[in-house]
RNA sequence: GGAGAGGUGGCCGAGCUGGUCUAAGGCAGCCGCCUGCUAAGCGGUUGUGGGGGUAAAACCUCACCCAGGGUUCGAAUCCCUGCCUCUCCGCCA
């Protein structure tokens, strides 16, 4: 969420910054409104004052046995306008909130402007795709080959875009899981377990509700939401808090399950696991102070990328454009794999500065050594990496000609043999 | 699920027969004084958000005693609803 006064100050700049997303919305007539509030809430504040005056008159003049019916008289018609003017402002503010709570993050400077993924730019690549001397096969061809995938059954337990893996594959599932979490612990990131459902106060404190329910799994009654990330449990370690200082920065990291309905998006993806309704995800959480949070944005995505560097999987990084730029973002890289079966680079991590708008969602401050007042963190966060996929690009990536698939150096100690066969 | 207790300022804790509560008192923190010594004493000070004001402050003002409604000229205090915490019983991974 944008602060209203600094829309109100700076309306050139988020004027553009809607155009830049290709965002429409109406700022003007919001402008108005919010002027509007302020005339009412100045006259309901200066009766307010009034009425404060003369309670106390009449304290006085009862305690002296002395007649205040006038007095009286006069404070239920004051108390009566307050009241009507309090209803208009709460309908106003409503409104104001409505329509700050829908106007995206501003992107920074540096991000490219551009009207969809296409316009993304590549930041820099790391490994070069291996050169099979065969036809590399999909993942879900060596899953159900080797059995450590089952697409079949795990269909007939939940439905479409559901998947079990087994024996080995489940193993390489939680191998990763642990592997992931052991080397972000070892950067100085604090391992948290979060709760996986959540209330609908956090959903709208990183952004996911009220413009994105459709993308959420509910729980009806009494009213939950699955999480489709960690990023919302986390983040909302720290609602309504106030940090010192001294606390910051903070860096999390936590593996969950992740839910997401995938409503749009029929037909994409259809096959494997790349796409699915249930996943598991490793995520890296950063809060700190303004005036850091774009090298802490850096320092983040080296992070992800060391866990690919580690499991020797090619990759590039994109960053993305004003257009493709996520609701909440202002700056985003997505860290894209090699898969050999699809010759294309795929996401596995999105790497992104929130600066101070889930913060302000969420309530999130500090306050600095000897400053008066709090100011509003700033977010970060990122997949650190997405399992399912990563478990996509091992297999894909360390198959061999025989089917078998090697396990990446790295992950030996954590799986026990060698080779997947 | 049944029975009971409770949610007050950074923390502890009074107030809860409605009106100097602009919330006592204590602790902690900060500033100063005194005292020659890691102690004690004395005085002062201390939050958050909004509106106005200013070059920026100062300053003025409104709101905040879990949240949201209600009663009243006036609510921390009375009434209703919700959330959360704790204790006991039952059930359960």
């Amino acid at each position: 969420m944008l602060d209203a006064r600094f829309v109100r100050e700076n309306i050139d700049i988020v004027k553009k910054s809607l155009e830049n997303r290709n965002y429409i919305l109406p700022l003007d007539e919001c402008l108005t409104i919010e002027g509007k509030r302020r005339s009412l809430l100045r006259e309901s504040e200066g009766l307010r004052n009034r009425r404060n005056v003369v309670t106390d008159e009449i304290a006085i003049l009862k305690s002296k046995q002395q007649d205040a019916s006038g007095l009286i008289e006069e404070m239920k018609g004051v108390s009566h306008r307050i009241k009507e003017l309090d209803d208009k402002i709460k309908i106003l503010e409503g409104n104001i909130n409505d329509f700050l709570l829908n106007i995206p993050n501003i992107p920074h400077e540096s991000v490219p402007v551009g009207k969809d993924e296409a316009e993304n730019v590549e930041v820099r690549g790391w490994g070069a795709p291996r050169l099979f001397d065969f036809e590399p096969l999909n993942h879900w061809d060596i899953g159900e080959m080797l059995e450590i995938i089952d697409f079949e059954r795990a269909s007939k337990i939940a439905g479409a875009r559901f998947s079990l893996t087994k024996g080995l594959g489940a193993k390489l599932e939680r191998s990763l899981m642990n592997f992931m979490l052991d080397l972000n612990t070892s950067k100085g990131y604090k391992e948290v377990f979060p709760p996986i459902i959540v209330n609908r106060e956090s959903m709208t404190g990183t952004g996911q509700l009220p413009k994105f329910e459709m993308e959420l799994f509910r729980i009806a009654d009494p009213e939950f939401y699955l999480i489709p990330t960690a990023e919302v449990p986390v983040t909302n370690i720290h609602r309504d808090e106030i940090l010192s200082e001294k606390d910051l920065p903070i860096y999390y990291t936590a593996y969950t399950p992740c839910f997401r309905r995938e409503a749009g998006s029929y037909g994409k993806d259809v096959r494997g696991l790349i796409r699915q309704h249930q996943f598991n995800k490793v995520e890296l959480v950063k809060f700190v102070k303004p005036e850091d949070s774009y090298n802490e944005l850096e320092s983040l995505t080296k992070d992800a990328e060391d866990i690919l560097q580690k499991l020797e999987l090619p990759y590039r990084v994109v960053a993305l454009c004003t257009g493709d730029l996520g609701f909440a973002a202002s700056k985003t890289y997505d860290l894209e794999v090699w898969l050999p079966a699809q010759q294309k680079h795929r996401e596995i991590s999105s790497c992104s500065n929130f600066t101070d708008f889930q913060a302000r969602r969420a309530n999130i401050r500090f306050k600095r050594e000897g400053k008066k007042g709090t100011e509003f963190v700033h977010t970060l966060n990122g997949s650190g990496l997405a399992i399912g996929r990563t478990l996509v690009a091992v297999l894909e990536n360390y198959q061999q000609k025989d089917g078998s698939v090697i396990v990446p150096e790295v992950l030996r100690p954590y799986m026990g043999v060698e080779v997947i066969k």
